[in-house]
DNA sequence: TAGATTGTTAATCGATTAACAATC
DNA sequence: TAGATTGTTAATCGATTAACAATC
């Protein structure tokens, strides 16, 4: 049952996604319309940029109107799975375990996180901003038994291995890992890599550039 | 005095420089050398994209050899500007400000965060991670006493717009963003956006995209 | 000498930007 | 009708990948 093969998103375009929803559900309160002009003056980007992206989102435009923009949130939520919640688990509740498990709005982005995980003793049994903080142990059991896709890994370096391992073991599909480091996983599992230092780096060498010139 | 134009790194080289430099330090305690293919298989790339980028180094390699690892080092982080540490102030002492204050290794990436700024009158003169936190009406002076460059931006989108305006007011360079709302700042200072909502989109299609073939 | 790997030029690929007819 | 904006095709740009002679 393929649908007729659309074009296939690039990651850069998927990347801006958010974005644009952010916008999108802001603007929905007061218009109804939405154009590509507009969308782009408001995130500074070009409107060529936005009027190609929303392309992926198939919605209908209206020319010298704009898009619906209920219909676009729509499209783009359902581009990226979020329209229904994907739970997820989050293994390593130190302090970036902590701020992510504080981070409101993942409901916007299309995920639940069940609760947390932590080999320290003393957390087990506590609450981070109202999700439970479990036994790693417990971890098997919880995501199999709920058919949990998603883990994040928030755990030093030296622990992220084992633990990709073990989420992989309990049926997890797809890890958010923000331990800098490269995890040996099945390819049928998905790997999604966050490096602060990426972002730093490049802010780095543009004041470097311009402190030199 | 201007250096012969050499190539412009392109920002994709750029950002993978931190990974380079974690195996690099890694490899350094038991090898002099280190070649592009053995690099490009500790972190799953392929061996032409490291030889491409470690040319933004510009360390001369010797062939069937490999590049002296300690002098790789040297140029990668001069290429960063990370050969000597830039002083940052954080503002917005939450859970995410708390996360990046405990963040281990910015002095490996070049960074030296002084302090934090907090405009709840609860935080101040309280320390996380070893830093302090100040009232946010001290932060224009000591970030003009001590000639800081580098800004970073954790509090609620609401508050994010003033508090660059005050940054770039007390003479901050570079503004490393972590609110997700586009800034609008003078050009000649530079503004790095983290969206971690951008991971999680491309993570959620590959995900989504699995699930329905 | 044989094997590995560099440095560099050229080919490919993909993403961004431009152009413009169609249409609300 | 005039102005704005879409949808789409083509042109440009930049990054990745391939190829290979030079050399340790």
């Amino acid at each position: 049952m393929n649908v007729p093969t659309d074009k296939l998103p690039s990651l850069a375009a998927i990347k801006r996604m958010p974005m644009y929803l952010r916008v999108l559900k802001r603007m929905s309160e007061k218009a109804e319309f939405a154009s590509a002009t507009k969308v782009a003056e408001e995130l500074g980007l070009e409107a060529i940029v936005v009027r190609k992206d929303l392309e992926l989102a198939e919605v209908l435009g209206r020319p010298g109107v704009g898009y619906p923009i209920k219909d676009l949130i729509g499209g783009i939520e359902n581009l990226l799975g979020w329209n229904n919640l994907s739970d997820a688990v989050l293994v390593g509740a130190g302090s970036l375990g902590t701020a992510i498990l504080g981070y409101q709005g993942f409901a916007n982005y299309g995920m639940n996180v069940v609760c947390a995980f932590d080999s320290d003793p003393a957390k087990e049994g506590s609450t981070i901003h109202n999700k439970k903080v479990l036994a790693l142990s417990k971890m098997t059991g919880l995501v199999g038994r709920m058919h949990v896709q998603m883990g994040i890994i928030t755990v030093p370096k030296e622990g992220a291995q084992e633990i990709a391992d073990l989420m992989v073991a309990a049926g997890i599909r797809a890890i958010w890992n923000f331990a800098p480091i490269k995890l040996t996983v099945p390819e049928q599992v998905d790997v999604q890599n966050e490096d602060l230092a990426e972002g730093l780096a490049a802010l780095s060498v543009k004041l470097t550039h311009k402190n030199k010139s």
